[in-house]
DNA sequence: GCGCTTTCAGAAAGCGCTTTCTGGTAAGGT
DNA sequence: ACCTTACCAGAAAGCGCTTTCTGAAAGCGC
């Protein structure tokens, strides 16, 4: 389960006197005592309305209206029809609900790559608190960065028939992959679903949050200079990304605006290997070092972190380096992490309150920008021999 | 969003060119061009299966034959309903799908705290990758402990027939929540519905992945013990939450086999703001500091590793720290902790792969034991002064 | 007391599918 | 040539609900 690797070691199993199966897991069965028949009829499968009606001695429309309140229906009617539904606990099926009325089903579909990364993991958290006020169930589909999981799951979301499409996070390169999602995403828009996107270019009608990537580079490269760097390299993930290409850009127009040219830009996966094996990297190739790196992600910055620190390489002293993102592990690593803070939960918040409140289907697409802050920390500090 | 803090710095914002706005967040809308009509006709709300049948000249029934392949079709008649289904965007509902059939919907229900911790976070993914091989969707609710929002989201996951529901991590203190619980979860599994849980004491035939925190604690108490140490603290959580509890014990249990006496419990929140806390209040209790301390959660363990940072204790130095899960921030902090390592994202695996292959309703419950591996980290060392 | 509106319960028509059940046609046996 | 199987398309009956429509009963003014 656990490789021993650096500076780590793995201490062999306890064997305390509870446990004495040799495999690291054991299956075991336990008799349940049967549960002692309360007054509650047993139901077979499932209590329908309809059961409900009966017990209540109403009409199966009566009963309906009593539960969902729509229609005026006389307060000792009602009263039997709520006792009737809980002696008999009566949970309506979701299904026949959607299928019957118009409202449709009151669930959400999210998509992102892996819940498991804490930037996903942030912005799906606002994504669920937001969805917990509506009473909504959010539906989450990880990818794991395969596109064709990615349009599945696009399409079993409008089979769910899901109120909102919630897409985060950067597309594939191929152009293909795209076209194939629009072209998916399409009739979905049309006939009255809602998309909303974090941080992610699209050509259709669909709102999205856009972090200024650019602009949050640019502030971060103008405070990378007043603290005195003059040499730069960046750590950079696929380069067809827009985020990445945002942020890059971002990078250079404000390092420009102080004269300055980026030296160095070496591109790693966006996973915190990609940022290790980048920075790996840009220590090998030979030549002076950068006074300063910066990684385009906080994930790959950790991961550029761990190999400075393998390499001997101390932050800040020799090199400073800074992410963007501001996921919560830049402030437990030491040095903590300068960084161009985005509000991952508020926007989670923001992209579903941005699908539900378009007006459904049609009309313009709107982009809600988020500002990033840059946070300097111990991470960053003044060039070496300044 | 990011309020200044202990050793780090908000910049102001940089305004490039681009951004004119003066607030932290910019709303603007931008025109669609309208998307050129292709071949296929506009689907006016859903294409349903009858239109795919009369596009295709066959029934109704021989349009669900030929598309779900139950029984044989001819050939030709075959083609000619999956043709017509493409070329009108023909996506089944699956509200109706489920209603009609007896095989119920493709989805199961995963309800856990709060998917921005790190802990949940792990197990999801390795919930959301079985799932994902099996076509099925993850309905995510996060309850964020309050105990009123975990019943409501059975219900509602009862409403929509998921054919699991996976509950993650510990109950509450309340043993009336539980018992509620319980009231819920009965009918549902009577019903033939799954349910399956993580690190969670339920009185039900619910099928069970329960970590051997017992053992974990006791073996590492062992391996701190043979680092020399004589003198613990605990940083404990909630008392009432068995994983609290049997951690404990455990530990306790590990140090009497060496004959120590545990000397200190102090309790926190299961958060890092909690950790840090108990670790505040542990330092500022007078008397000997232990030379070792225990936090029952990495999460804590974070937590507490800051204080201890901020109290200028060093660990490992002056002071000895471990924790218990082996979340992936724990490797990246300095130093590294020390911890009971739990295969977060298996233990996701296997709790979904327990639940479906569970006999429907009735039967044995079965409990899937996991053991942690004690992983010796930078954070623990010998006691100082020996 | 009569016709009027108003209130509210019940009957019934679907929502979009799956799945019997029925029956027509072609193939095979005698 | 006739009868039996076998195969497969279509009709129709739901799945469990919402919602319109219908109509009975009650309230009201005259």
């Amino acid at each position: 389960m656990t490789a021993p690797a650096h500076g780590q070691e793995v201490v062999p199993k306890f064997r305390g006197p509870a446990t004495t199966a040799p495999l690291g897991v054991e299956l075991s069965e336990r008799e349940t005592p049967v549960h002692p028949d309360t007054r509650r009829r047993a139901p077979a499968a499932h209590v329908t309305l309809d059961a409900v009606a009966r017990e209540a001695g109403v009409s199966l429309a009566t009963a309906s209206r009593a539960l969902n309140g729509t229609t005026r229906v006389r307060d000792d009617l009602r009263g039997r029809v709520r006792a009737a539904a809980d002696l008999l606990g009566y949970i309506p099926n979701a299904h026949a609900q959607a299928l019957a009325s118009a409202e449709g089903n009151r669930t959400v579909g999210l998509i992102c790559h892996d819940v498991g990364d804490p930037y996903f993991a942030g912005i799906a958290s606002g994504v669920m608190r937001a969805a917990a006020e509506q009473d909504l169930l959010v539906m989450l589909a990880s990818t794991f960065r395969e596109p064709a999981r990615e349009i599945a799951y696009v399409s079993m979301l409008r089979a769910q028939r899901a109120r909102a499409i919630l897409l985060i996070g950067s597309g594939f390169q191929d152009r293909a992959w795209e076209r194939a999602m629009d072209a998916e995403l399409e009739p979905y828009v049309r006939a009255g679903g809602r998309v909303a996107v974090v941080s992610r270019h699209r050509s259709m009608r669909v709102d999205t949050v856009q972090p200024e990537n650019r602009a949050g580079a640019a502030a971060l490269a103008a405070s990378l200079v007043k603290l005195g760097h003059r040499d730069f390299a960046v750590l950079s993930g696929p380069p067809e990304l827009t985020t990445v290409a945002d942020r890059l850009a971002g990078f250079r127009e404000g390092l420009a605006a102080a004269g300055i040219t980026l030296r160095r830009v070496v591109r790693g996966a966006f996973t915190r290997e990609g940022g290790h094996a980048a920075a790996c990297q840009l220590l090998a190739g030979g030549g002076a070092r950068p006074t300063c790196v910066f990684a385009v992600t906080d994930v790959m910055a950790v991961g550029a972190l761990a190999a400075l620190r393998e390499a001997g390489v101390r932050v800040p002293e020799d090199m400073s380096l800074a992410g963007f993102d501001d996921i919560p592990v830049v402030r437990e690593v030491s040095p903590p992490l300068t960084t161009v803070a985005l509000p991952l939960t508020e926007m989670g918040e923001q992209v579903i309150a941005l699908a539900l409140r378009r007006p459904s289907g049609a009309g313009r697409s709107r982009v809600l920008r988020i500002e990033g802050d840059v946070v300097l920390r111990g991470s960053t500090g003044a060039p070496p021999g300044s």
